[in-house]
DNA sequence: AATAAATATATTATATGCAATAGATCTATT
DNA sequence: AATAGATCTATTGCATATAATATATTTATT
C-alpha cells in the first residue's frame, strides 16, 4: 500500500538497523572527518573493504556519497584519496555554510520549547567538560550530537541536507587547524547558539550561529596567516 | 604524480566523457523533473536497467544519486517509488533555496564581467521564445543551462552544489503546479536575474533572486488555494 | 467459506567475477 | 647507457550471481 509521506528524506537514525552500506560511510566518514585518515591519504576499495570487513559493493556506494560530500576525490582506475583540506576552499564553503545554518538556527529557535533546554544543557556541558579536558573525541562527538539536534529542531530536512557536506568539511578543516585554545572559546559559541536557541529568539539564535562561523573562519585564517 | 588541484568537486562537464553511473542518473533525472516518471510512479532497478540500457549497478548508483536529492524513495527489498510532489514540503525547501540562490547570484554578479553579457542575453531570449510558444522542453533545458551559468559563475562549487537537489525539486514542483500564464512571468524573472548579475550590481541580483524564487513560491501556493 | 500455513515470486542488498585502463617494470635495441 | 616498446600489476567500472526479505499466491485445514 506505499504508505503515506514519512518524513525521512534520507538517513536512518542512530539506533535503527542501517545497511552495510550505511555502517561503511559513517565509519569512513567519520575516519576522515577525525583525520585518522589524513588528507592526501591515498585509499583502495579493497583496503577499506577488508578495514570495515565488507565486501566492495557497500564500501564503494559509501565513498560515492562520501565523494559527492568532497571528502574524497576519485581518480578513476587509479585509486582514491582523501581530499586535501584546502583553506581557502573551506572559507568559500563557509559562506554557505553561515548562510544555511542561521536559517536552522532561526527556524530552530521559533519551534524550541522548554522541552529542549535539559537537552541543550548537557551537549554545552558535555562540550564544555570536553574542551577542558582536551578531549578531541568527545568533543567532536558532541559537536555532531548538537548539529544532530538543531536540524531535528529546525523542522527543516532540506536545510538539514545541504549542511551534511559542509558541516563535515567544515569541522574537518577545524580539527586540522586548531590549536590547543581554541577549544574552550569554540565550545562557548557552541553554548550561546544552544541557549539562543532555547530562548525561542530567532534573531538571537542567527547571531550566535553567525558567531560560531566566523569562529571557525578565524581559526582557519589564523592557521593561514602563520603558513 | 596525482596532479595538483582540479577545482571540481564533482561532476564532469556536458560534453567530457562520461561514466554509465553518470549518464544514467543525468537520463533518470531528467525523466523525473520533467514529469516523464510521475511523481508515485513505481520503478524497479531492472525496469531502469533495460529502459537505459546498461547494467544494474549503473543505475543503482544513479539511484541512490536521486535518493540523496530526495526525487526517489527506496523501499528496501520492495521496489522503488518517484517522491510525491508535497507543495509543504517544497515550501520549506524552497526557503533554502533562497538563502543560497541569493548567495549564489551575489557572487555572480561580482564575477560577472562585459564577457557573460552576450551568453545572458541569448539564454534569456531562448527561454522567451520557449515560453512565448508553450515549448516546456526548451524551457526547462534553458532553465537549466542558466542554472549552470550562475552556478559556474558564482565561483562557489559548494553553494552550487547545495543548489542541485533544490533546484531539481523546485522545477519539478514548478512544473507539476504551473499553469500555461505562468511560463512567461517566470521567463521574464530568469531574464531579470541575468540582467542583475551581468549588471554587477550583488543587491539587485539578490533582489532578483528572491524574485524568482518568490514567484515559485506563489505559483505553488495557488495551485494549493485551488485544492 | 474462512483462515492459517506453506510456497512461490519479486525486489533490493551484497559479493564476486570480468573488463578496461593507468602506471610501473622489465626487455630489447641502438 | 638511454630509450622505446612490451608486459605485468593495481585499481576502479561494470555486470552478474547469490542472499535476504517482503509480498502475493496457493494450499490445506477446520
Amino acid at each position: 500500500m506505499m504508505s503515506s509521506i514519512s518524513s525521512d528524506t534520507c538517513s536512518p537514525g542512530a539506533d535503527e538497523a542501517r545497511s552495510l552500506a550505511e555502517q561503511a560511510y559513517r565509519a569512513i566518514e567519520d575516519m576522515v572527518v577525525r583525520l585518522d585518515l589524513p588528507p592526501g591519504a591515498r585509499l583502495t576499495e579493497n583496503d577499506l573493504s577488508q578495514r570495515v570487513g565488507f565486501g566492495r559493493t557497500p564500501v564503494r556506494e559509501a565513498l560515492q556519497r562520501l565523494h559527492y560530500d568532497g571528502l574524497v576525490r576519485v581518480f578513476p582506475r587509479k585509486g582514491i584519496a582523501v581530499s586535501e583540506v584546502n583553506p581557502l576552499d573551506v572559507l568559500v564553503a563557509l559562506d554557505v555554510y553561515a548562510a544555511v545554518e542561521r536559517l536552522v538556527a532561526a527556524a530552530a529557535a521559533r519551534r524550541a520549547g522548554r522541552a529542549e533546554e535539559a537537552l541543550a544543557e548537557q551537549m554545552a556541558g558535555a562540550m564544555a567538560r570536553a574542551a577542558a579536558v582536551g578531549d578531541i573525541g568527545g568533543f567532536v562527538e558532541t559537536d555532531k550530537a548538537i548539529d544532530r539536534i538543531l536540524a531535528e529542531l529546525s523542522g527543516n530536512p532540506y536545510a538539514a541536507r545541504a549542511l551534511v557536506p559542509l558541516q563535515a568539511m567544515a569541522r574537518r578543516a577545524w580539527l586540522f587547524f586548531r590549536r590547543e585554545s581554541d577549544l574552550a572559546p569554540a565550545a562557548e559559541r557552541h553554548a550561546e547558539l544552544l541557549k539562543a536557541v532555547c530562548s525561542g529568539d530567532a534573531e538571537a539564535a542567527e547571531a550566535a550561529a553567525e558567531s560560531l562561523v566566523a569562529h571557525v573562519r578565524e581559526t582557519i585564517k589564523e592557521a593561514v596567516s602563520r603558513l
